[in-house]
DNA sequence: TAAAAATAACCTGATTTGGGGGAGTAGTAT
DNA sequence: ATACTACTCCCCCAAATCAGGTTATTTTTA
């Protein structure tokens, strides 16, 4: 008999075999329980809303509509819950359209039933499960280049630039001349090898300069 | 007796009893091996680099220098090592730092003995270990605010603004004309109340909005 | 079918940008 | 002692961009 408080999960996977695998799992845990299980967006799309689901395991690679593109619109035909990525895919793109499109959690299909109930209760708590390997992609995405052939404050300088600031402001700021903040742009442009703004943010931010 | 293929742990932690702790757990655990552990980073930098850690775990609250400020000269001095954050500090503006100083993991310090140890484990698999909640903040950070007030075009566009292109650049990008891209911007400003680039961007990233 | 979003036009003046040159001072490393 | 790097400041120029105002048409979506 499922109680009130269990979590309420819901699951969106087109491979029926994996799928059932995860309802048999998370029936059968007590605390938890299956209140949908579908094997496409479209499918989930009707009846969802209806589930209420506390948690959603969603597969990215659906048929029809892919899971990364259903994410907003199942963000807003279930506000509240909280969507765990189910994946075989470890590529920082997907990772980060996934959790850019409001997923709480990034799972690759490897991982073991006991964790993908506790990821279910952590993300329950606050948390933010993640396979390891993906947790470092998303670590390494905050890390810079230790290799950067830009000096501090040319660094400074384009960080700032990249804000969108003038140069006239940038001197204010950092209380130099104009002049100063000039000299220093044409360098980071010829170190970049690059001839506009737009240019030089994107190397930069390409090889982690900035 | 400690074998070659022993994980070789720093430890760099002001706390005694909670270093002692530290290099208890970890030099009674097999397949790991406490190669050095001080009280501050002025001690460590002296020895370190021979110590030749594999994984340091570090503290943030330090005497003298700060674990943030010390990491990016940590990693000149131990390049290999990867480096794990312990505080009692959950504040994004430290995580960030952290994680942007060069931090492979970020662990606050009611973490069990056990996850400390299989957090040495996981780095050195490749991992990014994490405390739950750090993770989920990590991940927040990637979120968009659901309530923007732009619309998708817009928001498009402003995007396209904070990298340092121009409007007649956008433009051509998008296939649309210049006079279209300076309607958006214009009533981009209007809805966030800015009267400026830099300001568009530094509201609409405050808030999440890009 | 209304309302919202996206598109496009015309005007103006102030500001910014990219690129060219040169030059002094401090600190570091050899 | 010297060479190097980083940081600072100065002059010049032409072209491009930006911010703001007003109006209007066509899609798209609720």
């Amino acid at each position: 008999m499922s109680r009130d408080l269990d979590i309420r999960v819901c699951i969106i996977e087109d491979d029926e075999t994996i799928r059932e695998g995860y309802v048999y799992l998370i029936g059968n845990t007590p605390g938890y329980k299956v209140v949908g299980s579908y094997p496409s967006f479209e499918d989930a799309a009707k009846k969802i809303a209806t589930d209420d689901p506390d948690v959603l395991l969603l597969d990215v690679e659906l048929p029809g509509i892919s899971g990364i593109d259903a994410l907003p619109k199942l963000k807003k035909l279930i506000p509240e819950a909280y969507i765990l990525i189910l994946t075989v895919y470890e590529q920082d793109i997907l990772i980060f359209r996934a959790l850019g499109n409001g997923a709480s959690g990034y799972l690759t299909k490897n991982t073991s039933p006991e964790k993908i109930i506790s990821a279910i209760h952590e993300v329950m708590e606050g948390g933010g499960p993640m396979s390891a390997h993906i947790a470092r992609m998303v670590i390494s995405s905050f890390q810079r280049n230790e290799a950067s052939p830009l000096t501090r404050r040319e660094t400074e300088i384009l960080e700032q630039i990249a804000t969108g600031k003038s140069r006239k402001r940038i001197a204010q700021e950092l209380f130099i001349d104009l002049e100063t903040v000039k000299s220093h742009i044409k360098n980071i442009y010829h170190k970049l090898n690059v001839h506009s703004k737009a240019d030089a943010i994107k190397t930069a931010k390409d090889n982690k300069f900035i």
